[in-house]
DNA sequence: TTGTAAGCGTTATCAC
DNA sequence: GTGATAACGCTTACAA
């Protein structure tokens, strides 16, 4: 019962059925202008057997692949879930495929991917790198298609450019516990040497002193990661050594750890402690209490990312662009006002 | 200021370098075995240009394309995004690429998705599809590349398939809820036209009957999707019309609308009412209290489907398979014995 | 408007 | 082992 295998047609199959030749059958196909008779003759044919353009063949020729990449440091986190389903729909609108890849945040692995680019399998790349060294911007500058980054990239660097704004959001974060009568607001923060600890450690510091508040490096912890478990130790160590009456956690699977941590130690949210996270995740409206956090534009920067990176594919030489997303505190019951 | 523009060398412009045919050329780049001398020379000069292949030539004459792609309802569901990881890491190890695609669980977009796979930028595809129909089976036979299938296919569909067992889950899940005393048990479902939800329902029913408990539909309810806000909203309505001591939910996001909708309504989990959730998500670890839930075993199916799906594009004509995963109950705190 | 023909950059099949 | 050379399936000048 074995199918005689019909062989995949291909363009000259249906140029010959059609009785025209394989360029008008590729015109057809690309819906350039042609005679409605040879037209429908095409269409006919193509019909008939089957026809699809093989994708190789037509980006070999044409030097466009119709697909897209998005690299970001974790696939688990939500925030670039977020971001992948608002790349999809451009991409999608576009016509283009996405492909995504996960680096673990790892520096080696970026660079490594910046230089599989060269293959050209892709017209370009949406990066979220949490760390955009010199090497970065050395790997974008001969990485022949074009780059856009979602985050900070070095200067001079030639990409286009989504920033968040998180030293602010983080100052608003902390300036909110301020306004509701927390006077020992502790930060958890994830490595800073990343620019979102960077800036965000800066958005606290920025706070304190608008709050007259004087900064006690007590009050400030650093997790290994911006996940959930390293924030629950990092609260657990912070409770060991002093006291305090709100957490600024610098993102929100931080801030689930720091739920957790404090629900472990009696400790009522937000009686006893409030607690602030940041990027407003999904994950943020599940927890009890709902948790107070900073929207920092994620499905809007993703969205833009895209727009930048499809505009500049279709016009390599446009000028660049930077774009900012301005913060949003978005409050919930995790930080009320002190009793 | 503008640099020269080197042109992007190719395999010729390597050869000519090293004084070789591009035959020879290609096979050290291929890692074919050849004279030392010539494979020293070869790299040399490929290592002076920077050379690297071009994907799309290569695709175009090897018939392979190093990538493969994962469809799934819904990135924004974590049980998905567990998934992604696996693959991942499979697809990694197996240096493939991988390509994203989100259909939002409707059936003509899966379909339009298998159909573009004849356009062989892909390998092979992982599915997961809730609603597998006569009309998938048919688009998986003339779809030119391997499809391996997480969950229910139709009986007779060229796939290798990874199924999950989830009414066995369901039932333990219920089983468990008796066992703790609990006798007014109710199901809040997803659609029961997916093979989901119809298996959930009956792994409920199985249990109930176990347990000797009736049948009570007035417990049971239906939300239009698996996501949180219709999981709320169906446990408005069972509230509304009876009285309950515990809810299965058919998949963790429907359990944190559960809990968000019996929070509203004043009642604790678990004293008053207790909560089973299914899929063992990350989310089902932040809420409060836990969640208990039925881990489906997501990360080892998807190892699976990629696993398999990698054997038989290696293997086009090995024998089909079909590998069940078994279900795991997952105790938390969201469902303890009666008071 | 349509056809002819020249590649796009590789890999694979041959002789040598 | 190596080198010509013919595909792979398509797009695109250019000529008709």
């Amino acid at each position: 019962m074995q199918k005689p295998e019909p062989e995949t047609p291909t363009l000259t199959t249906v140029a010959r059925l059609a009785n025209v030749s394989v360029a008008s059958a590729s015109r057809v196909i690309n819906g350039i202008k042609t005679n409605p008779e040879t037209l429908a003759r095409v269409t006919a044919a193509a019909e008939a057997v089957g026809y699809v353009p093989n994708a190789a063949a037509r980006s070999l020729r044409s030097r466009r692949t119709g697909q897209i990449a998005f690299a970001m440091p974790d696939v688990a986190n939500p925030v670039y879930t977020v971001m992948v389903g608002s790349i999809q729909q451009v991409a999608r609108a576009n016509g283009s495929r996405l492909i995504l890849h996960s680096t673990d945040g790892d520096v080696g692995d970026e660079l490594g991917f910046l230089s599989d680019l060269k293959q050209r399998y892709v017209d370009g790349l949406i990066l979220v790198s949490l760390e955009f060294t010199e090497a970065h911007a050395e790997a974008v500058a001969d990485a022949t298609v074009p780059v856009a980054v979602i985050g900070h990239p070095t200067k001079g660097a030639r990409v286009d450019t989504v920033r968040p704004n998180s030293r602010r959001g983080a100052a608003e974060a902390v300036r909110h516990l301020h306004s509701n009568g927390r006077r020992r607001i502790a930060l958890v923060n994830g490595p800073e040497r990343t620019a979102p600890g960077s800036a965000r450690k800066l958005g606290y510091l920025d706070a304190l002193r608008a709050c007259g508040l004087d900064r006690d490096d007590d009050l400030i912890e650093i997790a290994g990661d911006f996940m959930i478990e390293p924030g629950r130790e990092a609260v657990e160590r912070l409770l060991a050594r002093t006291k305090l009456d709100a957490i600024f956690c610098a993102n929100d699977l931080l801030a689930l750890g720091a739920l957790s941590a404090l629900r472990a130690a009696g400790l009522d949210v937000p009686r006893d402690v409030a607690v602030v996270g940041m990027d407003n995740t999904n994950l943020s409206l599940v927890t009890w209490p709902p948790l107070t956090t900073v929207d920092l534009g994620a499905g809007e920067r993703a969205r833009i990312a895209a727009e930048l990176l499809l505009a500049r594919i279709a016009q390599p030489n446009r000028r660049l662009r930077s774009v900012g997303v301005e913060p949003r505190l978005v409050v919930r019951e995790s930080c009320g006002a002190r009793a």
